[in-house]
DNA sequence: GTCTATAATGGGATAGAC
DNA sequence: GTCTATCCCATTATAGAC
């Protein structure tokens, strides 16, 4: 066993206790599970936590971390509006299909830090910065594309982060892609009817 | 303790099961929570039930069937379609607001299916009657405003039911009204863009 | 048929050896 | 600093008394 900061032990059991949740589930993620996976002895996790409720703590901001970024779409010349966000959109619901179970789990976890005094807050956060990362990429797919909203940008950014997180939990339900894409393409068509040529 | 069925005690427990979830979460209804909400002994709940997971069936069937019925609204003359599908969302939202812990619940049921080798396909069923009674309530509304979609209604179906649910996880979150109110007009906006007056 | 007592397992946390 | 052995509690399920 070679020697390692209690930093580094710190984010090696954070990751090995995100595999266990993605494979078996947040409820089967038990101390045990976490340093079996990690390959240390059941000890090494209360010198690196306080308790089960920190490791999760930071389970929850690294997990929540990763779907934060938007991947980023370049405008092919001559492109209309819709088929921006089209691209767009469809960038994002690729990202989606790619780690279906990395994203059931921040479902799982915000459930799970709903009922958790102590990182209900943490939930609240994230879900407070997903809201302002929309509204950055709102207004940058705005610029790309050379349209202005034609309605409050925050209410919007909220809207469509809404329905892609309900679309996205029907999804990891049911798995049914054609109806996914076509509920998708919806959105599109809303989108280009918000969006107006730049003064 | 008054003789009862098999039938009633099982109603009995699964109703107490769900008291238990409503308060203190899924993972913190163990059988002991459920037999002890339920006044019953410990051994009640393995006669009527061949195991946890069995009552939990049962829990997840009762639970779910609760949010098909959907609220009726019924129009006032003169009223635009846009006032009535304002009228539809508030009712549904209001809804809602009454109950969040029991949205919460199927939020965290839902979860907790997909998880369950026996209890995934229960969760699959329950959204497929999701879609078909949403499906059902925009012919309703289309015929109470007198119009008609153009988009295909079992995809606008879906991509209601989308949003709408996905800003009920938002606002089970962080509880802002406004917010989900603004985003809840945005759609009653949306939707009177995708009906026009019958042929 | 009903309930008590208990089995068998697995959980988080910790004391103390190294 | 690292890990083993163990504590103590809670869990589901069941055997068997009533």
């Amino acid at each position: 066993m070679v020697r390692q900061s209690a930093d580094a032990r710190r984010e090696q059991l954070v990751e090995a206790a995100i595999r266990v949740m993605i494979r078996d589930g947040v409820a089967r993620a038990t101390t045990r599970a976490v340093v079996g996976e990690a390959g240390l002895p059941l000890g090494a996790l209360h010198y690196c936590f306080r308790s089960k409720q920190q490791l999760l703590h930071g389970v929850i901001e690294r997990i929540m971390l990763r779907s934060l970024a938007f991947p980023l779409v370049t405008p092919t010349d001559g492109a209309s509006p819709r088929d921006l966000f089209r691209a767009f959109l469809h960038a994002y619901w690729d990202r989606i299909r790619e780690s279906p179970e990395e994203h059931q789990l921040t479902y799982e976890l915000t459930q799970y830090a709903l009922r958790e005094p102590g990182l209900a807050d943490v939930a609240r956060r994230q879900y407070q910065q997903y809201l302002e990362a929309n509204i950055d990429h709102l207004r940058t797919v705005a610029q790309l594309a050379d349209i202005r909203w034609t309605m409050e940008v925050p209410v919007l950014a909220r809207y469509g982060m809404n329905f892609l997180d309900g679309l996205t939990l029907n999804w990891l339900i049911d798995r049914d892609d054609p109806q996914a894409l076509a509920a998708l393409d919806a959105y599109a068509d809303h989108l280009s009817t918000l969006a107006v040529a730049r003064a």
